[in-house]
DNA sequence: ACTTTGACTATAA
DNA sequence: GTTATAGCCAAAG
C-alpha cells in the first residue's frame, strides 16, 4: 500500500493472492476493487504486469466464460494453458474445465 | 486536454 | 443456441 495505490497496483495485489490451482475472472477482481465495470482495466493491468519485476500469476485470470483470453499475451500462446495444467487445472480448447468449481471469488474469499 | 485503447461484460438480434 | 453491438472506465499516446 503505497501512497499511490492506483488501480493497477490493487489489481496486482489481488491477483497475487489467487491460490494455486484456482482461477478468477476480470469482473470479479474489478468488483472487488470497487469498480465492477472496469474489467477491461484489470486485463490491461495484467498486460503491463509482464513488465514488473514481481511475478504476477496472470495465467490464473481468465474471462467470465473461463476462456484463456490472455494466452496470446504470454511468451508463447500455449504457455498460459501449460501453467494452468501444471497446477492441476484441466484445459480444453483454451477453456478452463470445471470453471465454476475452480472459480476463486475475492469478494467471498477475502472479504470474509 | 482530447483521443484512442483494451487479456471485459451485458444486452440485443 | 450463437453472433453482433454498445457501454464501460482508467491509463497511455
Amino acid at each position: 500500500m503505497t501512497t499511490q495505490d492506483s488501480f493497477f497496483d490493487k489489481v496486482y495485489e489481488v491477483v497475487k493472492l489467487i491460490p494455486r490451482g484456482r482461477v478468477t475472472s476480470f469482473g470479479a477482481i474489478a468488483k472487488f476493487l470497487g469498480s465492477a465495470r472496469s474489467a477491461r482495466m484489470v486485463g490491461w493491468a495484467m498486460n503491463n504486469s509482464h513488465f514488473l519485476s514481481e511475478e504476477i500469476p496472470a495465467h490464473r485470470v481468465v474471462n467470465r466464460n473461463g476462456l484463456l483470453s490472455g494466452k496470446a499475451h504470454f511468451g508463447a500462446p500455449s504457455e498460459m494453458q501449460r501453467r494452468l495444467e501444471a497446477e492441476g487445472i484441466q484445459i480444453e480448447d483454451s477453456c478452463v474445465q470445471q470453471f465454476g468449481k475452480l472459480f476463486w471469488d475475492p469478494n467471498k474469499e477475502l472479504a470474509l
